[in-house]
DNA sequence: CAACCGTATCAATAAATACTTATACGCTTA
DNA sequence: TAAGCGTATAAGTATTTATTGATACGGTTG
């Protein structure tokens, strides 16, 4: 039933662009502000203490990776996560990288 | 229960690091290469088709990540998933990266 | 329209990193 | 110990990217 199945080229592309958005720190910590409800730019900017132009950058890279969708409202514009299972897979890669360091401490 | 837990700095970290090992394509070959069974280097600088030496770098990479795991057998040096559920973890973020496509094309 | 606030982009820089070629290291065997 | 195979590292280059400061753009309001 559950065969396992050789991945194709564009496959692994899709996976190295997503996770080459998780690599970075700040973009993490705007995705988990992203977790309970939308912000506006400069919410984010003050919540995270980053420059404005930093703010947008990383947000730029969250959207070409699809992660996060944005809305303007008047002069704001409001990003959100685009699918909330995000923040699980986020906290799956966290419980994988904390296993690893346990088996490398606990009985490597 | 389920409560939201706010992830901290050395969290983010971990999650961060994790992630830019998986961001790389030919990484990403080397560990579905031994989702099987474990492999030698040069059985991988064969299979993936890549030059020794960009191998090994890939495979140092993975080590500090502590994705993969070293044995050495006389002359070869073996290298096998520390965590099997690595590749469970990959395929996840397979499954988000269409998910993200879908939601854009079909219902953007 | 003019001034202004919020956000995005530009230009420039520094650091990280994928990759190649050459070389060194480790183990085995003659 | 010398030669050879398998693997790791070094040196060098090119590309990517995180960050900053300055500037442009978009919408609102006087």
């Amino acid at each position: 039933m559950t065969q396992v199945q050789t991945l194709q080229k564009e496959q692994f592309e899709k996976i190295a662009f997503l996770s080459k958005s998780l690599s970075d720190v700040n973009r993490l910590r705007i995705l988990l502000s992203l977790e309970e409800k939308q912000e506006s730019v400069s919410v984010l900017v003050e919540k995270l203490g980053l420059s404005q132009p930093l703010v947008s950058h990383h947000l730029r890279e969250l959207r070409r990776a699809l992660l996060v969708s944005v809305e303007r409202k008047g002069p704001f514009v409001y990003y959100s996560l685009t699918d909330k299972s995000t923040i699980k897979r986020i906290r799956d890669l966290l419980q994988l990288a904390e296993n690893l360091l346990a088996q490398k401490n606990g009985f490597g």
